[in-house]
This record gives structure tokens, sequence and C-alpha cells, in this order.
DNA sequence: CCAAAAAAGTAATCACTGTTCACATTTTTT
DNA sequence: AAAAAATGTGAACAGTGATTACTTTTTTGG
């Protein structure tokens, strides 16, 4: 990922620095933690000072929020992308995109789902973990975060805590530590693959 | 849960400095969020100088190494205390205590699964996730953050992460935001009855 | 087209954090 | 009882998120 510093050289306005910064958050989450995530880290990174950041996101929070709010839509279009194309067992399919971004890309997962670090009450984040919502509705899951939520059947909750558990345990670091990324998603695989029986006859399967 | 203070009035040696700052964090962290607990805030709220801090532990991440240990502990000594116990499904319910200790401790559940916050060399965080790794073996899975694990079967790993998954979306907040804890766990009870297809036949089961 | 307003940057400063260090007090050991 | 070890204190340090007054650039309306 290459990270946007200045347009020119040395020009005063950066250009792009709500965008940029969202990039070095991932950047510098993926290389220290997203606990060692500092918004002067990130200014200094693409160059700017610390308080050039306030101009675009009203404190940290609203900065975390903006990057899982970006989690989300990536992972909603990602799901989307699978879920359009023809697949002998849709939800295998789908349910690995969802624990291939986890791994792919694990501070974004983390962030999405670190309720500490954001703000529900952000507009676009609402939009974004609604529509994932949706999109989960068509492989197992109908409103995910959703104050009046319906209650899900016991086999859709039974899919999404799976894929969920399994991306998470793969992202924390408790499992697969000696696998490579093709042999931690052959694990995955042959795991949902055994969830099989549960959901036979279901829409979900 | 009531923290212990200094044992009498105004005595210059707390006695028990390194317990109450466990129980200071776990206070702090179901009060606040994990990211919020801050060492002053825990020296603070028992009655002692930040830097006393430091005479039990060489820094925050030791500090929330020992919690995650004790975590690690609390939720294996639950988890044996289950398993003793006769049950016509042991799975099932060793599954639930797991997701009930993740409930009712959240900010332990949160901690012991947080690498960024933990020092994996520590001996004692070491044996603990050994032992865990254990009982779970009992359970559904043989070796938890180990080097040289087996590959747990497809079932085994299956019913770790429906189980972990369960927890994380209740204690993530992603899901049950209207019930109270029964409902939670009677939830929880009815999506793990759905695995048992994927488990018959297994010793798991 | 250009002055005024808005947008987007800077530098200095604040309170708070983890951490260290020299020192004080208590407890334990010899 | 003196010495040593353990466990506390208080004052510092650099790094953090955040605010403020100010500067520079861009956008806009007469």
């Amino acid at each position: 990922m290459r990270l946007i510093l200045r347009h020119k050289s040395s020009r005063y306005h950066h250009g792009h620095l709500a965008e940029s910064l969202l990039e070095a958050v991932e950047e510098l989450a993926e290389r220290f933690g997203l606990e060692a995530v500092t918004l002067r880290g990130c200014a200094k990174l693409i160059g700017v000072a610390p308080s050039a950041a306030f101009k675009h996101y009203r404190d940290k929070r609203a900065l975390f929020t903006a990057f899982a709010t970006r989690a989300l839509r990536l992972m909603a279009a990602r799901m989307t992308a699978t879920a359009s194309q023809p697949h002998e067992h849709p939800f295998l399919e789908v349910g690995l995109a969802y624990v291939a971004f986890g791994i792919e890309r694990s501070a974004m997962f983390q962030a999405m789902w670190r309720s500490e670090l954001i703000d529900p009450s952000d507009a676009d984040y609402r939009q974004a973990s609604q529509h994932l919502g949706a999109l989960l509705a068509g492989g197992f899951a109908e409103s995910l975060l959703d104050d009046d939520q319906r209650k899900l059947s016991p086999q859709e909750l039974l899919a999404w805590s799976s894929v969920h558990g399994l991306t998470s345990l793969f992202v924390e670091g408790a499992l697969g530590a000696g696998l490579d990324h093709a042999g931690k998603l052959a694990y995955a695989r042959a795991t949902l693959v055994a969830l099989g029986p549960s959901l036979a006859g279901e829409t979900v399967a």
C-alpha cells in the first residue's frame, strides 16, 4: 500500500488528508498493532502537523470510526462480489470471503468489532453496518448491530458465529500460527464444510 | 466486587497491591472499557502512588498479562467445574460455560484474547493458556496457543469456533443488545443445540 | 477579476499517560 | 539491634490527544 504523501514538493495543502489518515491507520496498525496507532504517528507518517488531523476528524474516535466504516464497506463489497458469482455452495464461499478478509486485513477486521473505539451514533458508520447486516441476511444473518433486530434463527446465528469465531481465532493469533495464507483458508474451508449437516434443509445452506 | 484498599488507616504498606491492581483493572475495564484502563487510574482507585505499581509489574503489559492469566485460569476453573458434573450433553454444557463466562466477565474475556496487551513469553501466562488448552481438549480442542499444536479435526475446530464466535458477538455488542443475561444464555443454548447434527458421532458430541 | 470568506494547514500549549529515579518507610533476616 | 530487602512516595521525563490563535491557500460572489 502506498501512502499518499503531499501532492508536490512542500505544498501547503495536502489535498487528500482525510483519506491519507485512514491509510496511515491501517499501515501502522498492521505493523505495530491497533493499540499502538497514534494520531501523531499517523500525521508524521503523512508528513503533516498533528493538529491538522482535527480539521478532518473531531477526535481520535472519529478517525477510528471512519476506519471501521471503511472496513465494513470493504468487507461488504467482498462478500457481494463473492455472492454475485454462481457457486455450488454459496454459504460456504461467502463465509470463506468473511474469513479471508479477516486474515488479509486483520487491522480492519479488529477495528470493525472494537466497539470502544467506535462512535455508534455516527451516520456513515450506522449505514455501513446496516448494509453489511443486509448482506449477511442473504448469507446467514438478517440484521447486524441493529437496535430492533429480529431474532436470528438458531441456524443463522450458528452460521454467523462459526464464521466469525473462526476468523477471530485466526486474527487473534490463537490459531494457525504456523500456517500460511492458503493453509489457513484450506483449514477454514474444511471447518465450514463440517458445518453442513447442521444447516441442511435451510435457506442458508 | 470490593476492592482491597489499605489494611488500616494510612498504613505505608498496602499488603495486597499486586492482587488489588488486578481487581482494579477489572473494575475499571467493566466500567469504562479495556482501552480506558490506565495504570494511574488503577493506582488512584486503590489509593497508592502510580509508581508503586512498578514494584509488582515491570510495565503495563505485564499487569495486563497477569490479568489475562487470571482470566484464563478462572475460565478453565469454570469449565472444569461444569465438566465434572454429569450432563446429558457435556459439550453443550461446557460450551455454555464458555459463553457464560464471556458474558459475565466481559473485560476478562476481551483481555485474554487481546494479544497486543499480552507478553506471550510470560511463564505464568503460557502455563495458564496451555492448561485451558488441555481442558478444551476434553471439550473440543486439543491445544491452544501452542507453537506445535496438532491440527484440530474440522469438527473440533468447528465446535470451538462456534462457541468462541458466539461469545465474541455477545461481548463485542454485535448481538443480544436487548437481551438480559438469561435471554442471552437461552439464545446461545438454542444455537449450540443446532450444532448437534455436525458433531454427531464424534467424541466431541 | 479580485476582495472576502471558507477551508486546510502550522506552532505553541495543556492535562494526562507510562516510566524512571532518588529517596523514605516498613518488614524481614542475620 | 543492625543490615538488608521489600515496598512505598514524589518529582521528573518524553509521548499522547486535544485546543487555541494564527497563517496560507482555495473557493466564491459582486
